[in-house]
DNA sequence: TTACAATTGTGTCAATAAGACACTAAGATT
DNA sequence: AATCTTAGTGTCTTATTGACACAATTGTAA
């Protein structure tokens, strides 16, 4: 929550420079020691915790306010970023208009307005981001998908929609190579599917359907150093992944 | 384009009763003697052809405005909705910008703000609909889905869009419950998924997989009277269809 | 009334994809 | 050297898909 005198100011700079009525929020997934991590943010006076979000500018492309906010908290920029859904519930920024109703003149009061959100997910390399705390944030960090903390307004149900959608897209897009180092193990990208999908997946069959996509190129060294059989690299045919992309795997059709 | 006291009256209501920078767009799918069709509406001045869409009421859920709007332009209720994209290109409206600019100052003038639109296809069986112009239209009307007038605005590239979603939705989703006449033919309704798809498919093996989805039921009696051999009734089993709307059909992994 | 065209219902076969599973190879630990 | 762990590869079985042929029913034309 902030104090009103930063509620003041943030009001004025925002009925200034925002679109009123619409934000953008966003889901920003990464992964790492074969977690699914999301990045999240807490409140100064803590104990409040959110997704990552902002506002729109009066002329900006909607994609562009996503890509400017995401860029602000992770330091990345490129990020893979798809737009998902709309979230119009008019209670549900209820609990800021509460907070704030009575610190600032209605007529003044950039919270007491409804709020759209447009929810965005974004699949980033975990290894490449720094996440950076917003001026009203104490910090932003990456939180275990399965140990998160409780999400203020809707933001748990924007996160389970991204959720949904990212499970429904793995089954007719390809996927990884936004959230994977440039080279990796077949081990490795099989541990994000099966963190994605929440399920165990056979090892050779993955091998095989993966390398049936014809997205992936295995490099001539393997992986040296580590214990164990040395296993072999792989790193994704960015021309093929395009073209999957947009041709999506067999429809069913 | 509307006359100036038209416009006057229109933004002083507006800016009373909705919310601003928003509106939704609407994809009205239906299907007739064998052919995909669109709802649009051309304006009273003519020659300007628009999807049907609407504003949001100031305190109004984003799925119950399609609905109202859906039903002024087609007197159905309870209609197939489906939100699938928002469409927000500072530039997207302006065409209404610039037509509408001068006749009202800016500050009271609805047109000149920004609007982001919410794109919602739908999918209404074409023989219970009754299609009624709105208060600026001259007509409303069903077109064929490949013989279409110009659309202004972006409005192309919304039905672009939502067909692209309907396409993929096919793929994981039984469909056509919303299309179809209660009772309906195997053929009948293979002739909505190649209209969809715009693709012919085998007969049997189409049957096959119908029916594999265990969503149709037959009815003891075929269809009389009609020449040829007499082909069998069927009709969605609600139970097992809403059920595979939830569910999907099987995922790839 | 008979042959024919159009349409529908049903079944089979082959190719492909998916699922289950076992063995071999390489490096580290004891 | 025996063993543990992880990685690479192949085979068999079953399910799904795609291609295709034939029989049945009804109206129409000879």
């Amino acid at each position: 929550m902030l104090t009103k005198k930063e509620l003041e100011e943030f009001c004025e700079n925002a009925r200034e420079n925002y679109l009123a009525h619409i934000s953008i929020d966003c889901v920003v997934f990464g992964f790492h020691e074969g977690l699914m991590k999301v990045l999240v943010l807490e409140l100064k006076n803590g104990g409040e915790w959110y997704l990552p979000g902002g506002f729109l500018l009066k002329k900006e492309p909607i994609e562009e306010a996503a890509n400017r906010i995401l860029k602000e908290r992770t330091g990345l920029d490129e990020i893979f970023l798809q737009q998902f859904h709309v979230f119009g519930d008019p209670e549900r920024s209820k609990e800021h208009f509460d907070a704030y109703k009575d610190m600032v003149p209605a007529k003044d009061n950039w919270f007491t307005n409804r709020f759209l959100t447009i929810g965005y997910y974004a699949l980033v390399d975990f290894c490449e981001t720094n996440p950076a705390a917003d001026q009203f944030s104490a910090l932003c960090s990456w939180c275990d998908l399965n140990d998160l903390p409780e999400l203020k307004l809707d933001h748990a149900l924007i996160l389970k929609t991204a959720l949904d959608t990212l499970r429904l897209q793995l089954n007719y897009q390809p996927i990884g190579y936004n959230l994977m180092p440039k080279q990796f193990t077949m081990p490795e990208l099989q541990k994000l599917y099966e963190t994605i999908l929440d399920k165990k997946l056979d090892r050779r069959n993955f091998q095989r359907r993966m390398l049936g996509f014809g997205i992936l190129n295995r490099s001539e060294q393997p992986r040296k150093g580590g214990a164990h059989k040395a296993p072999y690299l792989y790193s994704f045919d960015l021309e093929n992944y395009e073209a999957a992309l947009k041709e999506g795997f067999k429809g069913g059709w």
